[in-house]
DNA sequence: TGCGACCATATTGTAGGACAATATGCAAGC
DNA sequence: GCTTGCATATTGTCCTACAATATGGTCGCA
C-alpha cells in the first residue's frame, strides 16, 4: 500500500521540518524560547498540533463559526495520526477554542467562550505583534490586579514570601543586562502575587507575565535604562515589609501607570 | 491502596456486559442543571473520566506528587479504553493537574501549577462544601475584580451592553423565587464584566459565578429576603448609566462587602 | 399541498492491538 | 568510586474497525 511508504517516510520529516504539503507555510517553531507558566512544552506531537491549530485560531486564520475539516483529512494535512489529532482537539476544546459534535464536525467557537486567561491563549495572541488594543487591556488588568495584590501581600505575606521578594529585588538590582533584569522582574511580580496567599490571585500571573513580556518586547530597543523602575519596586517592597497595605497599593499603581505611560510614549515615538 | 478506591467509585452503571462496552448512555442527568461557563458537559465518556479524576485530584483524594497507576490498569479500573483515558489525561494536563512522562508515569502536579481559574477546577473545589478559607479567597477576588469592572463599565459600556444590564436588573426585580433571582443575578454580574469591553476581565466570570453560586448555597435557608441586595444593584446600574466610574466602583464594593458580611453573620449563626 | 415521522449517511466517539520513543535504574567496566 | 551503557517499564503514536449521534432529505399521511 502507498500508505505504508508514506508513513515511513513522512514520520521523521514532520517532526523536524515544516514542510507542510498544503497548509500555509506557517512557521511552527518561532524562535521564542520563553515559555509561559502553564503552557504546553510542545515536546509531544500532539503538543505541536495544539500549538499550530491554537495559533491559527487565535491568530484569526480560522474564524469563529468556521467548520474545520473532518478529523481524518485534518490529520492527513497535519501529518499525524487521527489519534494524535484528537488528543490535540481535546486540549483545544478544554481551552474553549473549538467544539466537536458527532455528525456535524468540529467548529471554532465564538471568542466569548475562549479561556482568555489561559497562558497558551495569551501567548498565541502575542505570537506576532500584539495589537495596541490588546496591550491596553493587559495594562488595565495589571492596574486592577497588582495594586490589590500588593495590598493583600502587605497584610498577609509570610516571612518566607518576604524573603523571596527580597531575593527578587536583589536580583533586579544586580542585573547586568536586560535578560537578567526581565527574569528578576518577573520573579518579583510573581512573588507579590504569591504573597497574597490566595492561589486564585496567583493564577493571574499568566496575565502579568504576558503583559511584562510584551512590555519587554516593545521596549527592547531602549535597553540602556532598563532599570528605571527599580525605585518603584523598592517602594512596593518596603511598603509590604512594613505591612502598609495602602502604601503598597499606591506604590504598585504608580509603577504600573508609569510603565504604561512609558510604553505609550515609546509607541508615539515609533509612529513619528 | 488508591487502586481499590478508584475502582469501586467509578462508573457503577457500566458493569453490565463485557461484550457490549457501550452501556454508558444514561447517567448524564445528575441533579445539576446549571453548568458553569466553560465547563465540560460531561456527555462523552472521556468527559466523565475528566470529571471523575479531576474531582478526586482537586478534592484531595489523589495528592500532589502521587503517581497514578499506569494507563492500561487505570483504563481498566475506570472501565474505559486506553484511548478514552488518554484523551481525558490530555484535558487534565491542560488544566495543569497532572503531568505525564514516558517511563516515569503520570503524576499529580503541585497545586501551584493548577489552573485555579478554570471553571471546572473551581467547580470541583466546591463539589462538597467549600471551606471557609476558600470562600474568603473567592470574596477577596470579587472585591478586587467587580468594583474595577463596574468602574470600567461606566467609562466604556455601549448602549447594547447597558440594555443587557437593564434587562438583568428588571429580571432581578421581577424574580418570584430564589432560582429566578439567582439566574438574573448571575446575568447582571456577567453583564457588568462584559460591559468593560475587556475580554480578559470578562473571563473572570468563572470566579464570580463560583462565588455567587457558593453564596446561594450557603444562604439557601433564609430564602425569604433573597432580594435584599436589589438596591445595591440599582445603585451600580445607575452609576454606570450616568457614566460615573467612581460611584460605580463604590457601589459595587459596598455590594460585595455587604454580601460578605451577610455570609459571615450567617456562618456564625450556623456555628452557634 | 402541507406537515410530521423516519431513515440514510456523514462525522465524531470508542475500542483494542501493535510498535516506537524515552527516561530510569541497574550493572558492568574503567 | 565514577562513568558508561544496556535492559526495561511506561507513555507516545499509529492503525483499523465499529458504535453512537445528529443532520437533512424523503416518504407517508392527512
Amino acid at each position: 500500500m502507498t500508505n505504508k511508504t508514506i508513513k515511513e517516510v513522512s514520520r521523521p520529516v514532520a517532526k523536524v521540518a515544516v514542510a507542510k504539503p498544503m497548509t500555509a507555510g506557517k512557521r511552527a517553531a518561532s524562535g521564542k524560547t520563553r515559555r509561559a507558566v502553564g503552557s504546553t512544552p510542545t515536546r509531544n506531537l500532539h503538543g505541536h498540533v495544539v500549538h499550530e491549530l491554537g495559533q491559527r485560531i487565535v491568530g484569526g486564520e480560522l474564524r469563529p463559526g468556521e467548520l474545520l475539516p473532518r478529523e481524518e483529512t485534518l490529520a492527513e494535512q497535519m501529518e499525524v495520526s487521527r489519534t494524535a489529532l484528537r488528543e490535540a482537539m481535546k486540549v483545544l476544546s478544554a481551552k474553549g477554542l473549538v467544539e466537536s459534535r458527532p455528525k456535524v464536525g468540529t467548529r471554532v467557537r465564538d471568542t466569548r467562550f475562549w479561556h482568555q486567561l489561559d497562558a497558551d491563549v495569551l501567548g498565541w495572541r502575542c505570537a506576532l505583534m500584539p495589537t495596541e488594543d490588546f496591550v491596553r487591556k493587559l495594562v488595565e488588568m495589571r492596574e486592577v490586579i497588582e495594586p490589590a495584590a500588593a495590598a493583600a501581600a502587605a497584610v498577609r505575606c509570610s516571612v518566607e514570601q518576604l524573603e523571596r521578594l527580597d531575593a527578587a529585588y536583589a536580583a533586579m538590582d544586580a542585573a547586568k543586562d536586560l535578560d537578567a533584569w526581565a527574569e528578576a522582574d518577573l520573579a518579583f511580580h510573581e512573588a507579590v502575587l504569591n504573597a497574597t496567599n490566595n492561589e486564585l490571585m496567583a493564577s493571574l500571573f499568566s496575565v502579568i507575565e504576558t503583559a511584562l513580556g510584551t512590555f519587554f518586547v516593545l521596549s527592547a530597543r531602549t535597553a540602556k535604562d532598563f532599570k528605571y523602575s527599580l525605585p518603584h519596586h523598592q517602594k512596593v517592597l518596603e511598603a509590604i515589609r512594613r505591612r502598609q497595605p495602602d502604601a503598597a497599593r499606591r506604590a504598585m499603581l504608580r509603577m504600573v501607570d508609569d510603565s504604561r505611560a512609558n510604553m505609550e510614549k515609546r509607541r508615539r515615538n515609533a509612529k513619528a
